[in-house]
DNA sequence: ATGCCCATTTGCAATGGA
């Protein structure tokens, strides 16, 4: 079963990059963030024409994510528990029905800056419900993906110049600490089980972000914030892991590029 | 130290992104 991650940026402007992508890559899953649509606005039928089952959790302008998935889907729930005030849409959550069901839950963490400010305050808040979240689903002990964009770069080495984020709140030591207490709860990052060692000088397959300003793509100045965390019992399905990076040298593309897994499932 | 670029809006300047 292979599962993306993918932050679009925004459905309307990205449809055909997006359709290109899912034709040639084939994914079973496909966990998209920033649809920056309401659901009613999502092109559904485009989807299902290409064969997959479609599931949004949409809102006018920003943020939204949704999940496209070949196999059928069940116990479909939105929005991230913790805060009954919360309105922005952010996080979706399905089991796929594959030789053996997993569940996914795709997520759109908040970016949090600036920092110190109320969107940090936000940011470590949501980080703080989805800790309490996942150590609940942890608990039954069952095949478990939790990806999108964590808007967390974990380490100096997920980031081609880390001295340029010490004070952003993708690399802040709490963000970083929140980051480890979702990981420490029993979870694997995918990408970094597959590839433990960074090479002197990292190619693009090792980041999922470009800003698009200052030439950022063409001097492969990336950072690695798209992440897939594993339960014990999807750690144990994992055949590999990779980054989609050369999309991102394409016409009219993303910030950000797909990251995916292949599990046995 | 700041802007660079891109997507969206009951839109043409402002906001959010990272």
């Amino acid at each position: 079963m292979k599962i993306a991650t993918f932050n679009i940026n925004g459905i309307k402007a990205r449809i055909c990059a997006l359709t290109d992508w899912l034709v040639e890559a084939r994914p079973d899953v496909a966990v998209l963030q920033e649809i920056k649509a309401q659901d009613t606005a999502f092109p559904a039928e485009h989807f299902q024409d290409l064969g997959y089952h479609v599931e949004t959790h949409g809102q006018k302008s920003f943020n939204g994510v949704a999940l496209l998935s070949r196999l059928p889907l069940e116990d479909v729930t939105r929005g991230l528990p913790g805060d009954a005030a919360d309105e922005q849409a952010r996080f979706l959550t399905a089991r796929v029905m594959g030789d053996r069901p997993v569940t996914v839950c795709g997520l759109y963490l908040p970016n949090g800056n600036p920092a110190p400010g109320p969107k940090y305050d936000y940011k470590l808040a949501w980080m703080a419900r989805l800790e309490t979240y996942l150590k609940t689903r942890l608990a039954e002990e069952e095949p478990l993906v939790v990806c999108g964009d964590y808007n967390i770069i974990p380490q100096a080495e997920d980031a081609a110049r880390p001295d340029a984020w010490r004070a952003d709140a993708l690399f802040l030591p709490p963000s970083r600490a929140a980051w480890r207490r979702i990981v420490h709860l029993g979870l694997t990052d995918a990408f970094r089980a597959r590839h433990p060692h960074m090479p002197p000088h990292p190619g693009p397959e090792h980041y999922s972000f470009w800003d698009y300003q200052a030439g950022a793509w063409n001097r492969n100045d990336g950072i690695r914030i798209d992440h897939l965390l594993l339960s014990p019992q999807a750690a144990d399905l994992l055949q590999d892991c990779q980054i989609d990076s050369a999309i991102r040298g394409r016409d009219k593309p993303s910030d950000h590029v797909p990251v995916w897994i292949d599990l046995a499932a």
